[in-house]
DNA sequence: TCTCTAAAGTTTTTT
DNA sequence: ACTTTAGAGA
């Protein structure tokens, strides 16, 4: 059981008036918070659905879902309905909201950084782009690809900021309405919009149709809110949290002032410090006892945070609590002459101190240091890392790098970029075929000839077919595979394999990213614009490191920015290349956002500029994530800005805590056998991956960890836009509302979007999808009334770590009072009969977790004409087995044993990606041929 | 202490 | 592509 301080109590305890927790680093603030969902819970009158836990990213959000959960277990609670307790990101939220509550945005895609970019440029002009103007005298208006990232910044400024419209250029405002009427033309949303189109639903009265349903229900079922780190909200979040709570629902916000890290990207540090002024009768609690560090590094994160001037700060003291100790020596500040000796000087540290003993907690037995329990912070891992990876490499020291490498930086891509800058006419033969020696990996056998056909084929634009055929996703896979490019046959070990066709994959994403957004372009153009965009911005997109291959985590050396260590810790830090105008960063120039949007349009304009007390608050985060050991270093760089020591190692320095010599490791400190922490890895699987997983474990791997994708195919959306319909007509029903089958047009209009059909295909479905909406409509007419539940959101906890989450399509109660679980599939080459029943029953387990009750039957219900209906009953062993393999599948996921099937199989005559795995047998060509198209 | 010129340029979540 | 900074020269 664990034992709470008197203020976590009162945090904890406090569930009526508004609550503000100001959290130290270190103050155990996630447990805080889940301790207090679970007191909440633990009310009488109080459902899951009740509450919302807002948290800033996914992980923290799968980290708080685990923690909630496992006090719930302890405590044995009843875990009844906890799927429709919402823990996420603000995004997730509120477009769930949307695509649940309004049918208008069932259509609706996301859009990345990454395709919103490209939806700018490539409509440059409807965009706005082109036509927004700019106060520097050099540059009138933004240029296409130049300022598209500069663009975007301002659209999302001007609704995520509060905005002085009258202060706005004119030119700038039309730009503005130009860039949100595409998006909505075309269906998207951008990070923005989701949220915005919620606030102002929130915001709206109740005469209009969407913001009544929501408003209702917000009203009724929204009864506690939880922002997690609050010091990072932006206005437009602020406003979302104040629609959610406008209601009487309960607020409690969490954060800390001094690591407002992220102002920059729109965060405002005054929503915290003003929050008690903002709300009535706030209660606040401040958690000031830190149990992460010792001593020194408390005082030293404490003496940092006092030079941020103390009116723009939250009145507070961090002392320490923990159990570890301080000891001279522990803490050490250094300068040296130049990047080689600094790096050299921190591996001989990491060299030394491995293995010295290390408690975790005041309890646990001490272990030896292992490499995973050193991180290097830097203010730019770009930059400055360089020669640290050099001096680590070239000693054999087990390292993780973030941010360094970047994925078009390595000549396996290269080989591949030229691939398509081979398509566009920019290098010949001899020079692609270089390329591809020169990354070696061309297989021993290569079909180098054969590969050649297919390009050149794909490059005969004049053929006269449809737009759709000249596919760069089908191009890249055929090539790969008629050249017999498979995991196996890439020269080298099987790291260096594996290491690669992740690479592959990652490209095949990039190549997924393009053609969302050009595929309806001519096809001469389009692969044009393909070989500039690799060549000019894909480069700046993707990390080749951002996802580490599997799940599991080695036992290495963190490399890292300090914004990305933020919640993490870790027992000894070195925070190296302390310089002037690093750390803190000197300004940028260029043009920037004030040149669209004047600084006096917006509150607070300040932040985006990155001032010296932000600089502060990030050297305060770098600071606290020591547990005991800590060391800054000073070498100059490379070239003249960065010479000069930083204010912040010199800051350092004059601290007591720190020696500013190194007397080495003391000889009779304890030592034992290095020992990394054990973490297991949190595994959330989708209904679809587990699907994939059941399949063939090699399927999943090649497209989830890898990031494969099958081409783009030109009727994609045509099962949603059904799913989507069916999915009106029985939310309606629910509320009494029965849906006649003169309703099938509208509905169609409203959900189908297909925009990747050509306009003859795209009216061929539209007329089907009529079709099947008044077919179903007309044979389920008696049926709608006794719908129960539509797109109900399910979650089975399977072991600890391993949650699979869904929704199911419907439930609904048959003429012989049974109750039925139905899944839709609106395509006549169904899936395995095997894996639908396998799926069904984690239905059937989720549905029973939720609600208690047991389904009789599941169905799987064919929208398709001559589409057969799957019924069968639940049963009980089913069910264990499933929940069997559902783990079973977990624990080879974090294993990452993910092998292939034996033999060739019926699943690979359906898989996209059969022929990256294994050589088609001859009698399944023609078949094949024949289902996918090729 | 002022003025001019050359040289340099970060961080990144969100389905 | 423009603003900030260091350092030279006045």
């Amino acid at each position: 059981m664990t034992t709470y301080t008197p203020r976590q109590a009162e945090a904890i305890a406090c569930l009526r008036e508004p609550l503000q927790i100001i959290a130290c680093a270190g103050s155990g603030k996630t447990q805080v918070i889940s301790q207090r969902i679970a007191s909440i819970l633990a009310q009488p009158d109080v459902e899951p659905k009740n509450i919302i836990a807002f948290t800033f990213t996914e992980k923290a959000a799968a980290e708080l879902r685990e923690r909630i959960l496992s006090i719930l277990e302890k405590e044995d609670f009843d875990t009844l309905g906890l799927a429709e307790m919402y823990v996420g990101t603000m995004h997730g939220y509120t477009l769930d909201l949307l695509q649940r509550l309004v049918p208008e945005t069932f259509k609706f895609s996301v859009l990345t950084e990454i395709t919103s970019r490209m939806l700018v440029d490539r409509s440059s002009r409807k965009s706005g782009l082109t036509g927004c103007p700019t106060s520097s005298s050099g540059t009138p208006y933004l240029h296409r690809f130049l300022h598209s990232r500069l663009f975007l910044q301002a659209m999302s400024v001007l609704r995520e900021d509060t905005v002085d419209w009258d202060q706005v250029p004119a030119g700038v405002v039309s730009a503005f309405e130009s860039y949100t009427r595409l998006l909505y033309e075309h269906a998207y949303f951008d990070f923005t919009e989701m949220i915005n189109l919620a606030v102002q639903l929130l915001e709206d009265g109740d005469d209009d149709q969407s913001a009544r349903v929501v408003r209702q229900h917000v009203r009724n079922d929204v009864r506690y809110v939880v922002v997690d780190e609050y010091q990072d909200v932006n206005p437009l979040q602020e406003r979302l949290v104040r629609g959610l709570t406008q209601f009487g629902a309960n607020l409690c916000v969490v954060g800390d002032d001094d690591q407002t890290i992220y102002q920059w990207r729109g965060s405002e540090v005054s929503n915290i410090v003003t929050f008690k002024d903002r709300y009535p009768g706030v209660r606040q609690v401040t958690l000031g006892e830190n149990f992460r560090s010792s001593e020194g590094v408390v005082e030293v994160g404490r003496s940092v945070a006092e030079r941020i001037p103390e009116d723009s700060r939250l009145p507070k003291a961090m002392v320490r609590a923990g159990h570890q100790k301080w000891q001279r020596g522990d803490m050490i500040a250094r300068a040296f002459g130049d990047e080689i000796s600094e790096a050299a000087w921190i591996c001989d540290r990491l060299e030394a101190m491995r293995g010295l003993a290390f408690s975790d907690t005041a309890e646990a037995d001490p272990r030896g240091l292992s490499w995973s329990d050193f991180a290097v912070l830097f203010r730019s891992v770009a930059n400055d890392a360089g020669p640290l990876v050099e001096e680590m490499r070239s000693r054999d020291i087990p390292y993780v790098v973030k941010g360094l490498n970047r994925l078009f930086d390595s000549p396996e891509i290269q080989a591949v970029v030229g691939v398509f800058r081979y398509m566009a006419g920019l290098i010949s033969v001899a020079d692609l075929r270089r390329l591809w020696d020169l990354a070696s990996l061309l297989p021993v056998n290569a079909g180098w000839a054969e590969a050649l056909a297919v390009l050149d084929e794909g490059r005969d634009f004049y053929r006269g077919q449809r737009w759709g055929v000249y596919n760069i996703q089908r191009l890249y896979l055929e090539f790969m595979e008629v050249l017999g490019l498979r995991e196996e046959t890439v020269p080298g070990d099987p790291v260096r394999r594996e290491l690669v066709f992740y690479q592959l994959g990652k490209f095949s994403q990039a190549i997924s990213d393009f053609e969302q957004i050009y595929f309806n372009t001519d096809p001469l153009q389009k692969y044009e614009a393909f070989a500039a965009w690799l060549e000019h911005q894909a480069r700046r997109y993707y990390a080749e490191s951002d996802g580490d291959v599997g799940y599991a985590t080695p036992d290495a050396v963190v490399l890292t920015t300090v914004h990305q260590a933020k919640g993490m810790q870790w027992p000894a830090v070195f925070l190296p290349c302390l310089r002037a105008n690093r750390f803190p960063a000197k300004r940028q120039g260029g043009l920037g956002l004030f040149h669209v949007i004047p600084e006096v349009a917006i509150g607070e304009a300040d932040r985006y500029k990155g001032t010296l007390d932000d600089e502060t608050r990030l050297f305060y985060v770098a600071v606290t994530r020591a547990q005991k050991y800590l060391f800054v270093s000073f070498s100059p760089g490379p070239n003249r800005l960065y010479r000069r020591r930083s204010a912040f190692f010199d800051h350092c320095a004059a601290q007591q805590w720190f020696s500013t010599r190194d007397n080495g490791v003391p000889t009779d400190a304890p030592r034992l056998e290095p020992r990394a922490r054990v973490d297991i890895p949190s595994v959330t699987l989708s209904f679809s991956e587990l699907k994939y997983l059941f399949e063939c474990p090699y399927q999943f791997k090649l497209r989830f960890l890898y990031g494969f994708n099958p081409p783009i195919h030109e009727a994609l959306g045509y099962g949603k836009g059904l799913h989507d319909a069916l999915a009106e007509v029985h939310k309606r029903a629910i509320t009494g509302d029965l849906t006649s089958s003169q309703e099938a047009e509208s509905l169609v209009t409203r959900h189908l979007h297909t925009p990747y059909a050509y306009p003859e295909l795209k009216a061929t479905l539209h007329r089907a999808a009529v079709q099947a909406v008044q077919r179903y409509l007309r044979e389920h007419e008696t049926d709608l009334e006794r719908t129960v539940h539509s797109e109900k959101q399910i979650q089975v906890h399977v072991a600890p770590g391993v949650t699979v989450d869904g929704r199911i399509d419907l439930v609904r109660r048959l003429d012989t009072d049974e109750l039925a679980i139905v899944d839709f599939k609106s395509t006549a080459r169904a899936q395995d009969e095997d894996v639908t029943r396998d799926q069904l029953h984690v239905y059937a387990v989720g549905y029973e977790e939720l609600t208690g009750q047991r389904a009789d039957l599941i169905e799987v219900l064919n929208l398709d004409e001559e589409g057969k209906t799957i019924r069968e009953e639940v049963e009980d062993p089913l069910l264990i087995a499933v929940r069997a393999r559902i783990k079973e599948a977990g624990d080879s996921l974090r294993e990452n044993n993910l092998p292939r099937l034996p033999a060739w199989g019926e699943q690979c005559g359906k898989c996209d990606l059969a022929e990256l795995c294994r050589d088609v047998p001859p009698s399944a060509k023609s078949e094949r041929r024949a289902a996918t198209g090729r």
